[in-house]
DNA sequence: CGAGTCGTTGACGCGTTTCAAGTTCGGTGG
DNA sequence: CCACCGAACTTGAAACGCGTCAACGACTCG
């Protein structure tokens, strides 16, 4: 299965430089060095891991897992993005996170995944069998350490957003969602103007606890106002990333 | 300082045993073995843990830190109700946690505390300077496995606390609060009926992404439909749990 | 060219918020 | 012991932001 030339929705770094064989993103267990607090592996550490992995590809809207299916391994995404979201058993649907490449999902108490993961694009990933992946933890010093800060940096992502879900207007909800996904490229190193959009208006609207149309209204009224501009449906530019940060918290 | 009879709001476990002057709920990181995958700490590993703990105490309604006060020690709750928040510039506030005694709070990336913990009732706490808990951490195999199983768990929490806020309808949102406290104190082998609130409506309100009168108003009416009874305001008794339940995640 | 998906816009309805009284209850002081 | 007070809670009425329903345009793909 090979990847389709991409143009899905996310253009994303147009081709990152591909060293042997290895995923085009570098792992953030290992090689995303910036958000990790320890010290990284060790040259026979990362060559140990890499060898528990495998690299597979999905197609565009295709789900990866769903809540509830049995945890058999953990992933990281090196290229394209990803939904987690939890539903209702009437359909109500909750997207609780986008993972962009370097992202890390699928590790949970439980042996089943307590969410679901959809490919908004099509997506590579970098796959490891649970119990090989548990095992090099608990034989790799530090590896536990850099997970755990991993999860806490979620941890304080899902606080902020039950701000956002709880106590912010829908424009206040779209400004942070914009103001959110500009940080996250700047901190990889790449632009935070203007940026692409790999979901739809229906995923960005199920993210930020709104529909559709509120969704789009708001996009509509922040491009009036001038804080955002529009150059095609899925490609922002902004302006005024001040302004729009103020927006975004009720400042 | 000491605690006043504890009639604030929490009545809670009456007594619980007390053993040789340590607190009266045992430590999350050391002995609730309930909530945890790894095998719990060796005898010499928890006495040199203790070593590192101050025993502390606060009033109803003090500030035990506040969002971005800088980061000095984690804690360990052993009695009381402890609320963790986040605000907005114009004074908006979501509360993102209610803490009950056994669980662990103030480890975050980053030197200063991320969110507001505040007491909802007179509590204690044990107390461990940031550095010294570090150290032992590192120093202690299983450690940091547990906490990274503890996050793990709050990550899922959290997430479905966004599905709540984002989804859910008042009545459902005040259904499954309910349903959460009980199920947490049943966890820790107390009844889960009756159950004590040992937050305000105007706490409740804020952790469910309400208001005051929206909370009041899905009480009255969880009441009059039978699902709940109020022995007092902050006392509920179920006589349904299953339709409760139901009720709380719309189906 | 027709069908389907996605996004935008308008009109209207509804659930929650806002504003405003009241009620209950525990604590305090006369 | 009781009157008073304030905090917390409840209830009602009106306002409003977002959801729902519907129409339509832009674009893609057969």
């Amino acid at each position: 299965m090979t990847l389709p030339p991409s143009e899905g929705r996310l253009p994303l770094p147009p081709a990152l430089p591909r060293e042997n064989g290895r995923p085009s993103s570098p792992c953030a267990l290992c090689a995303a060095r910036q958000f990790s607090v320890c010290a990284p592996l060790d040259q026979d550490s990362q060559v140990r891991f890499f060898a528990l992995a495998t690299t597979i590809r999905l197609e565009q809207r295709r789900t990866l897992f769903q809540e509830g299916d049995p945890a058999g391994h953990v992933f990281n995404l090196t290229d394209g993005a990803v939904s987690i979201s939890k539903a209702l058993a009437d359909g109500r649907r909750q997207i609780t996170g986008f993972l962009l490449p370097g992202d890390f999902l699928g590790l949970q108490q439980g042996d089943s995944y307590a969410y679901t993961a959809e490919a908004l694009t099509p997506i590579a990933l970098c796959r490891f069998p649970i119990e090989k992946f548990q095992r090099f933890l608990s034989e790799t010093p530090g590896m536990e350490h850099r997970l755990l800060s991993m999860a806490s940096n979620e941890l304080a992502a899902a606080q902020d957003q039950m701000l956002l879900l709880g106590r912010k207007t829908a424009v206040e909800r779209v400004a942070s969602f914009l103001i959110s996904l500009s940080d996250r490229h700047a901190a990889r190193g790449r632009p935070g103007s203007p940026i692409s959009l790999p979901m739809t208006r229906g995923e960005i609207a199920d993210y930020l606890g709104l529909t559709i149309e509120t969704v789009s209204r708001a996009f509509t009224r922040l491009r009036k106002e001038g804080r955002i501009v529009l150059d095609t449906v899925d490609r922002v530019r902004f302006p005024d990333l001040g302004t729009l940060r103020e927006i975004a918290t009720g400042g």
